[in-house]
DNA sequence: TCTTGGCACTCTGAACACACGAGTGCCAGA
DNA sequence: TCTGGCACTCGTGTGTTCAGAGTGCCAAGA
């Protein structure tokens, strides 16, 4: 019946983006006269009428009843995100107040903490942070003490701050010379390298002792290889959830779902983990693999210490946000408490 | 008027009791003719509402709208906790299901975070738990490990499982053999002793090593102190904020104050904080000091793994809530945690 | 071919009236 | 002291009406 892949003109996108932007702002659906009197389109509502029909059409807009104005959909959500929106950058007194507020934390808890409350109250949304995870970071140091003649205790220090630490029993006692000997080609090989890579790089190591020593080698080894790859430490922070009242009229039925979801640690770090590492991600609405976020919207980036993401944070809200305004102020967060970690 | 502290006949704290009874399972203001129906009062609805005139007179009950039933009043739900309530205890099914659930637990923050998982879904309200504070716990062991020649790693093990560790910076190289007398002479003190106790015990420590040694003495045993009186360690877990959904009517209004509370963990650690050790504490709406609270009730008990109690536990509810079984549950819960924590 | 003004139509939401029923208070009698 | 009866109050639900916002379509103009 009609033109499917038609290429849609740029009055339809600038009527679409009015339409994204009031909508956004009112929370009602928006009609033609409406939208030509705030913004100057240059045309009249008839037109307008017009346009809105085609956008309909193709699935970018759509009606809640026969006599109502204009609501955008997901795919609408999706194009104005992709092609109609700029990231709004942060102005220069809110950078201020971000990189103030960060620079106060005093450990990594305290810094995630902080990140989560600032982008919680800068977006009025709820915040999630990723604790920088092991198996993004490097190692700085890695310690090995002798607490008795057969117990050492392994620490391990990331890039991040993050302090673990393991008692070993090992088979036998150990010498104190051995340890020193261990401990040194240990932080050799492995300093400034990602977890991940530590346990393919001390291989070759207990075969550089005596025959009397590898027992004892291989089983602080063992530990170590343990930690490093101990996935189960990637811990959340949520902070905002009491902006979820701000989420709609229907408001039991679509926030309980939600409040379901944040609560499973493991839905919002597949949530988180499905940003590609490099851009910021935006999910909007049904793109949402989980049911419970499904009229949502998840924006997330990766942030680093260095110019590598060592974990995410992001900003769940309903898909009717502001997403130039929270994408910057996710961006700008990300930026500076990567650089609050690179200096820590 | 009337006698102002006459003291309430038997069949009206009946009629009390089952006003609360009805209200907290049904959600409506409950009428007399109801309630004769559906408990045997062995009256006539005539005099159950002579009984609730007089019950509403005394600020018992209370009246939404004059041709309405009957809600409990806070003072009522007092009266009824104080007085009508027996704590109801669990089933052995449910006692051997938190036993087998809370038995599956790894390590301490594994303990705590099954516990309020746990407690949530038992009693279907916002479980709080406080994880066990240092201040309360005694010292298991402490550790002291040289890293660099005047650099002294610091480990303190409490009795909850709990370990922290920190660095210390000596204001010069620090012999093997005076750190291995400091630890030893630390640990005949201090273990077993509560945290706040540990700084009166060593206090002379410094006066037995040699002048030369005493500054780095001084130094670790400050940043043991520093440890020990770290207070700011209380940190407190959540589950069950889907609950809040099943509030009452008046949603946002009621939920959003709720949710804000339970962002500040100030609040939350100084609601669990006025809990008396001993036995179960319940308030209720306007009992609480906090503001946003006044529509909940809060109903919290302490726990330990002796028989004194080293952190709290609660839940936090709609004041229209199953006192007895959430008593009940929140019982048992801190009586297996702590058996939890004795054992490990 | 696109735009525009006009017009008839649809539908929601607010305002209002109204009846129903639950619940009460009070009183007189047992 | 309890009970049954009775008149009264008031919230809730239903039905109706009405205004307003918004649409779609059409014919005329650029």
């Amino acid at each position: 019946m009609a033109g499917e892949v038609r290429q849609l003109d740029d009055r339809k996108l600038a009527v679409l983006r009015a339409i994204v932007q009031d909508y956004v702002g009112t929370e009602e659906p928006v009609g033609s006269k409406a939208l030509v009197e705030r913004h100057n389109l240059g045309v009249s509502p008839a037109t307008v009428r017009n346009d809105m029909a085609a956008l309909e059409e193709e699935g970018y807009i759509h009606q809640p009843h026969t006599s109502a104005g204009r609501i955008p959909t997901d795919k609408g959500y999706r194009l104005f995100v992709d092609k109609l929106a700029e990231v709004k950058p942060m102005s220069a007194p809110e950078r201020r107040a971000i990189r103030h507020f960060l620079d106060g934390a005093v450990d990594l808890d305290d810094v995630v903490a902080r990140t989560v409350r600032l982008l919680a109250q800068l977006t009025r949304q709820v915040a999630v942070v990723q604790y920088p995870s092991l198996s993004r970071s490097t190692v700085r140091h890695i310690e090995l003490v002798a607490l008795a003649p057969a117990k050492v205790m392994l620490v391990l220090i990331t890039n991040t701050g993050r302090v673990e630490q393991r008692m070993v029993d090992c088979p036998g006692p150990v010498g104190e010379t051995v340890l020193a000997d261990l401990r040194a080609r240990i932080n050799t090989r492995a300093a400034g390298r990602r977890l991940p890579e530590v346990p393919g790089l001390l291989e070759e190591l207990p075969a550089m002792f005596e025959q009397a020593d590898r027992p004892t080698v291989s089983t602080v080894l063992a530990t170590l290889f343990e930690t490093l790859a101990e996935q189960n430490e990637e811990r959340i922070m949520l902070a905002g959830t009491a902006n979820l009242t701000r989420f709609g009229h229907d408001f039991p039925l679509t926030i309980q779902p939600v409040l379901e979801a944040l609560e499973e640690q493991v839905v919002l770090l597949r949530l988180l983990g499905e940003t590609t590492d490099a851009a910021m991600t935006v999910r909007i609405g049904r793109e949402i693999a989980y049911e419970g976020l499904n009229s949502t919207s998840v924006v997330s980036v990766g942030y680093g210490s260095g110019d590598e993401s060592v974990a995410k944070l992001g900003v769940i809200g309903p898909t009717r946000m502001d997403y130039p305004g929270t994408m910057g102020a996710v961006r700008a967060v990300a930026r500076y408490v990567g650089q609050i970690l690179a200096e820590s």
